[in-house]
DNA sequence: TTTTTCATAGGACAAACGTCCTAACCAAGG
DNA sequence: CCTTGGTTAGGACGTTTGTCCTATGAAAAA
């Protein structure tokens, strides 16, 4: 098999686990369990568990920046996109209702353990809140369009948290249908 | 020194720890080293991790039904006091900036480690929550009570999330006072 | 004073951790 | 064919983990 492939392989499996267990949880053992590696073979990939972590980023990073040019593709109207991010708690609601949100519980963890990955982290946040940011600039909002994305990325987080501690159907449908509501308004 | 004092100071102890640093993360050695007592001694009081994990989160339901007791003393009117609720984001601003919420970032982490603790700690979202509730109906709202406790609950959750990604203090001022403000036009 | 109780220290224990080394393997190039 | 380059498996390493055992010391009970 190639490097890069092998690689890749660690990397998505990688990505699984740090979102499901976390990332101090998740030992190389588990990894290699997972790809099928021995474990003395990551050294030939990752010079350390810090390295796949910086790994794991930049694949969330680029399948991020995928997932916004989707939404781009797919849709008509700035607020019919800003409606794509809002869905995504309904999309991914299984998963979230086990593992919470995938950036929000990753940069938690990474500021506790004062790593310095936590920055990196943190900028697939600002994936999302620019891109959000530019759809409100389209709809007219020019001075309070930052602060309109950091609002419902921060009422999302908020939804993802209490999901997976309550796992509470009603409260994610009502709070999503709030959110999209309150996106209607702003348009009025 | 008396049994229950030692018993005491390794729970606060834990308590901080556990807050700071994350329960997987904080071994026995870390604790033992901010109480001052050896390793092998935890047994003598606790049986195991999750026995002091156990010891902790019936600490933090003690402190917050504490907490909230003197809200109760310290105000006039149900208003008042879920104003008290939102403000803790900024009373406990410096530690949210580093930790996040202690409540929000524990049950993340024990849900993702299948941890069987992880419904006592979503317990203390319930203490708030149903504090919360019966504040919403003493304002009138018999309907609605309870879903306008987990909106606040959750929208302070999110605010601690993101305030821990970006330690965006404007940000942070901006939506309390959102959330402040949504609470008057509930009552008008 | 002698005896008993019990909180404590310190180390043993196996398992698991991240890291590193080396020998075997296999495909490509000569 | 043989040689080379790089991917791999497997195990060694020192450390740390949670857990447990035992001897010590001091205070309380006799």
């Amino acid at each position: 098999m190639g490097k890069q492939e092998t690689r890749d392989r660690i990397v998505e499996k990688a990505d699984d686990l740090f979102y499901q267990q976390g990332f101090e949880k998740t030992s190389f053992a588990d990894i290699a369990d997972q790809v099928g590696i021995s474990r003395g073979n990551f050294y030939h990939h990752f010079k350390s568990k810090d390295d796949i972590l910086t790994a794991v980023i930049d694949r969330r990073m680029e399948k991020t920046k995928g997932m916004l040019k989707d939404w781009e593709r797919e849709t008509q109207s700035p607020a019919e996109r800003i409606g794509c991010y809002i869905q995504i708690l309904i999309a991914n609601q299984a998963k979230i209702r086990l593992y919470g949100c995938p950036v929000g519980t990753l940069t938690a963890e990474l500021s506790k353990l004062d790593h310095l990955a936590q920055e990196d982290a943190a900028r697939i946040f600002t994936l999302f809140r620019n891109w959000l940011k530019r759809q409100f600039q389209q709809m007219g909002f020019t001075d309070r369009a930052d602060e309109h994305a950091l609002h419902i990325v921060g009422r999302s987080q908020g939804v993802a948290t209490l999901y997976q501690a309550y796992k509470d159907d009603t409260y994610l449908n009502k709070e999503v249908q709030d959110m999209k509501s309150w996106l209607a308004t702003l348009t009025a």
